[in-house]
DNA sequence: TACTATTTAATTTTT
DNA sequence: TTAAATAGTA
């Protein structure tokens, strides 16, 4: 093998980091600068020239898409298949433990991973079962706390709750519903963290095991590790254990999540002898592009300090747009990708985005309009959908008859007469005699039953049991197959004539497919059925479909964070909207705001557009914001306003309302943010309209009588 | 039990 | 505005 082909691609930042000492390293890489290609390289660099057998590097990603990219990008560096070799997401490599040594651990061989769905279920629960008010213990708050403590590494015991009864509560709250978790064999995604970390802390010779074996720990996007993760990482290495980080602190955007950027000041303290290599020429942006992401980041404090620069050209200047409302932003940015488009570019070069994701609706009307392809991400992913939830619920009960959670979903679907009140008396039942509802349920909660409830309870066990039986030397897709019709499941999708009915029973379909295209994780020695459950909680899936067609990229901020188009909008630069005015209650949440604007513009190759809204419809009701303070930190030199086409009458097209999806234009003379004159309600602005011809409708926002709707033929306007 | 009316609250999201 | 959850009704 010759190293050229390792070293001959890089920078001499890039190469000093991949060729570095065995020694500590944290390399500070900014945005679009090849930090993952540092990370491949390094491990090639280790099994190449230092001779490290793969076996002995662990390498950690956050996200399942970075842990698979990371692997296949080794492979095709190093010609051969590492199949020892260690490559996963904190999550991932948390549950991999865990099932190797539950019983270390304290869990069961079956436990079940919750995902955030079925973790709100359960507080709800839990919230219920303590006979608690849910609207001054909210279970999106509760969840939260929960959360929260868990990513500080925190049991309840651990909790101060001295003069603070709220917290207190709190606490209550967090023991009783982690006594059901525990109880009921299951795992949330903090926990799996957390256990992971306690194991090693415990089992001082099961941890002994991994150090030896691991000397060399890389790390991919430090900035966004939480407490729990750092911990773990820190005990892993120990004082002699290799750490090759790489993050970037500009783009910590998950603080609210409970990412802690100062972990990566941390490192260098511990560390005292780590080297740190800063990678700051970028590979993806023209220089204005980088040149205003450099002055808007500058505004915050206590970076790690980086600039980035480019030996590119300057590029185009930023576009800045101001709209008068919503609708018409939507309408610039739709215009702006026409032309894009028309000129013979791809559309999924292009990218939308925006700080919420309620933001999107005006734009996707818009392109609907326009019939322009685009893409929304986010959303459900495909294991997180109601049927396919319901489908793995069965499976679930099938490897843990104490999953209260499943058994709950799915003891009346479909309906097989087993009431509200049923299930609460099993409930109470179990939850009075420190068991499984299953339990209950078998005893038929103490006899309290009424008989024709005890026999639907029992049909439905019975069922169970049966479904276990019958599965139990079939394969995996088999299986899921057979308890898809068996369970009725199908068939109740199949007779439902509602409009998603067909989706849902393709959903179904699709989950037999998805379990017979699964394969197993070689190093995760689990049966196919609890390793494929075990996937569908840490790997929910795509969001949408339809990857392969060209279309319009339009997402959230948050998740165009390791994405780059040639193309860019920001929408929504708005007081308020970005910066959230949720975020500006303490200084922290500005400077994250402004990292993740920084995020934001980084993701521009060639073309930025920024665009803002005098008036946006929030919630149902018109808001008045002013043009967010990131603008005016944008250097003047870079950005170029676009004024709107003064033309009175410009063909303006626009939908809404209508089922159609046909396109409806602006009466002649009227446009949005056309100044008026009424005869009775004085000077106004147009702010909106309907229909055509005789039936044209504008809406007016009058200086002093407000917004109105007017017939056009009626009205009498005059143009100002 | 299923459907309909009313109420409530609404950043960001991966695992 | 709208989605979701709850309460009330057929």
């Amino acid at each position: 093998m010759d190293v050229t082909r390792i070293i001959d691609p890089l920078n001499d930042a890039q190469r000093e980091a991949v060729t570095a000492p065995q020694e500590p390293v944290l390399v500070v890489a900014g945005a679009g600068s090849g930090k993952t290609r540092v990370l491949v390289h390094r491990i090639a660099w280790l099994v190449e020239v230092e001779g490290v057998s793969p076996h002995g590097i662990l390498a950690v990603t956050f996200t399942n898409k970075a842990a698979a990219q990371m692997r296949a990008r080794v492979e095709n560096l190093l010609d051969i298949p590492v199949s020892n070799l260690w490559v996963g997401t904190f999550h991932g490599l948390a549950h991999r433990l865990l099932r190797r040594h539950a019983e270390a651990a304290d869990l069961p061989p079956a436990f079940q991973i919750l995902d955030s769905q079925d973790q709100l279920r359960l507080v709800k629960r839990i919230i219920r079962d303590m006979e608690l008010d849910d609207s001054t213990w909210a279970p999106r708050e509760v969840q939260w706390f929960i959360n929260g403590q868990k990513d500080e590494g925190r049991r309840p015991d651990h909790i101060d709750t001295r003069n603070d009864q709220t917290r207190a509560m709190m606490v209550n709250i967090y023991r009783n519903y982690q006594a059901m978790c525990d109880q009921n064999g299951l795992v949330d995604f903090a926990e799996l963290l957390l256990r992971a970390h306690e194991l090693w802390l415990r089992n001082p010779d099961i941890l002994r095991q991994y150090q030896q074996r691991f000397r060399h720990l890389l790390v991919d996007e430090f900035q966004d590790t939480n407490s729990v993760q750092y911990a773990w990482l820190r005990v892993l290495a120990g004082d002699s254990g290799l750490l090759f980080a790489v993050g970037d602190d500009d783009q910590s955007i998950y603080r609210w999540r409970g990412a802690r950027v100062e972990n990566m000041f941390q490192l260098k303290k511990a560390f005292p002898a780590m080297r740190e290599i800063k990678l700051e020429q970028n590979y993806r942006s023209t220089s204005t592009i980088l040149n205003a992401a450099n002055a808007i980041i500058a505004n915050n404090h206590d970076r790690l300090g980086k600039n980035l620069w480019t030996d590119g050209n300057d590029g185009e200047p930023i576009k800045l747009y101001r709209a008068y409302n919503d609708r018409d932003e939507a309408e610039f940015v739709v215009s702006r990708l026409e032309d894009w488009i028309s000129q013979g570019n791809l559309r999924a070069d292009a990218a939308v985005l925006y700080r919420s994701n309620a933001q999107s609706r005006v734009l996707e009307e818009m392109l609907l309009a326009r019939q322009i392809p685009y893409r929304v991400y986010g959303g459900l992913r495909f294991f997180e959908r109601a049927e396919i939830k319901d489908a793995l619920a069965y499976l679930r009960l099938l490897e843990n008859r104490a999953d209260d959670t499943s058994f709950e979903r799915v003891v009346n679907l479909p309906t097989r007469g087993i009431g509200a009140k049923t299930v609460s008396q099993i409930r109470e039942y179990a939850s009075a005699n420190a068991t499984s509802m299953w339990n209950a349920a078998l005893s038929a909660a103490g006899g309290s039953l009424s008989s024709r409830a005890t026999t639907a309870v029992q049909q439905f066990m019975m069922l169970i049991e049966q479904l276990d039986k019958d599965t139990s030397q079939l394969e995996l897709s088999e299986t899921v197959e057979h308890v898809l019709t068996h369970s009725g499941l199908l068939e109740h999708h199949r007779k439902d004539r509602g409009e998603q009915a067909e989706t849902r029973v393709e959903n179904l379909e699709e989950l037999v497919n998805a379990a017979q295209s699964y394969e197993p994780d070689e190093q995760d020695e689990l049966p196919p059925l609890a390793a494929f459950l075990s996937h569908a909680a840490l790997e929910a899936g795509e969001g949408q479909a339809e990857k392969w067609e060209d279309c319009v990229q339009l997402m959230t901020l948050h998740s165009a964070k390791g994405l780059e188009f040639p193309l860019v909008f920001i929408a929504g630069l708005e007081e308020g909207l970005f910066p959230h005015k949720r975020s500006l209650n303490d200084a922290g949440g500005l400077e994250e705001e402004r990292r993740l604007c920084y995020v934001g513009i980084t993701r521009a190759m060639q073309q930025l557009y920024l665009s803002h809204a005098e008036q946006r419809r929030m919630h149902g009701m018109d808001n008045y914001a002013q043009v967010s303070r990131f603008v005016a930190e944008l250097p003047s030199d870079c950005v170029e306003e676009i004024r709107p086409s003064i033309k009175v009458s410009r063909p303006s097209f626009s939908r809404s309302g209508n089922q159609h999806g046909a396109i409806k234009i602006a009466p002649a003379g009227v446009r949005l943010g056309q100044h008026v004159r009424h005869g009775k309600f004085g000077d106004g602005v147009v702010l909106n309209y309907e229909g055509s011809g005789a039936h044209a409708r504008v809406q007016v926002n009058f200086e002093t009588v407000g917004t109105k709707w007017l017939v056009l033929s009626y009205a009498n306007l005059e143009l100002m």
